[in-house]
DNA sequence: TTTACTGTTGCAGT
DNA sequence: AACTGCAACAGTAA
């Protein structure tokens, strides 16, 4: 599921239906998906209420009473309720039985998701040692910052964008639909950007991630049905999974490469390296 | 049937 | 230091 729009969609989906409630037992599936070991973690999590949840880039943050539970969806990360019973499926990871008969389900096909427990006066040294940038707002996220960093460093700006540091949330889709709107090729080094090309990152970065949540995310690749899939963003995508087909601004013809591993579509002619 | 690809991130190499 | 490639895993598409 998993960029910014897509787990705050998870959020704001899943807050009203577990918001206040007592988690009565815990079950995981996989321990290698939990810290710390799962025994610990079921334990400690047991018999706490969910006192509030939060978001920090693509973090799900559970506040809990005496610590908190952080979520991270990685590729395929899903959440779903059931009232009652639950069905079987090979997917479903982690359980958390709440009270009122409701079991909140953690599924994964891949299982490459991570839940983590730590202090609560551990929260922002654990987002700085992972180097999590700002949020993506005008509040948050400040041009001089951004401008300094793109400067002194030697990567290309997609991975760099991907990379969390500069600002927090971006993956693959976003990052491509970003470079698109700034008119920046995925390849271009962060320090060769202009200062035109820099001003039009911060600002588009801005734009899409909002415009992105209020179309409660992108579905794609994916069958519906679990919390937070039912986004509209996919509509308003100008250039990812466009490979091919005509560039909305010039009708050239949109090319995909991989730039550091990943999938990178863009225009030849509006983004010129 | 193989092979490449996939909304992520962290680690091992160079 | 900072890059690339790959691994974790499972499914789908070509």
């Amino acid at each position: 599921m998993p960029e910014l729009p897509e787990v705050e969609t998870v959020r704001r989906g899943l807050e009203p239906l577990v918001l206040g409630r007592r988690i009565e037992s815990v079950k995981v599936g996989v321990p290698r998906m939990v810290t710390p070991d799962s025994d610990v973690f079921c334990l400690t999590v047991s018999k706490q209420t969910i006192r509030c949840l939060r978001r920090r880039g693509k973090y799900l943050i559970f506040e809990l009473d005496d610590c908190l539970m952080l979520s991270h969806l990685r590729m395929e990360g899903k959440y779903r309720l059931f009232s009652n019973s639950v069905p079987d499926d090979k997917h479903f990871h982690l359980f958390f039985e709440l009270d009122n008969d409701l079991t909140l389900v953690y599924q994964d096909v891949r299982k490459f998701g991570t839940f983590e427990l730590i202090a609560k006066t551990d929260e922002s040294s654990f987002f700085l040692k992972k180097r999590i940038g700002p949020e993506p707002t005008r509040q948050d996220f400040h041009f001089q910052p951004f401008e300094r960093a793109l400067l002194s460093s030697r990567k290309k700006i997609k991975p760099h964008l991907l990379d969390q540091s500069l600002v927090a949330g971006l993956g693959n889709i976003y990052a491509d639909e970003v470079l698109w709107a700034a008119k920046v090729h995925p390849e271009t080094l962060s320090s060769h950007l202009t200062k035109n090309q820099m001003n039009r990152l911060y600002e588009e970065i801005i734009r899409i991630v909002a415009l992105a949540v209020e179309k409660r995310g992108s579905t794609i690749r994916t069958y519906r049905n679990a919390l937070g899939e039912d986004g509209t963003m996919q509509d308003f995508l100008m250039i990812y999974g466009r490979t091919g087909q005509p560039c909305r601004r010039c009708q050239a013809l949109i090319q995909k490469i991989k730039v550091a591993g990943r999938g990178s579509h863009f225009c030849p002619r509006c983004q010129k390296w």
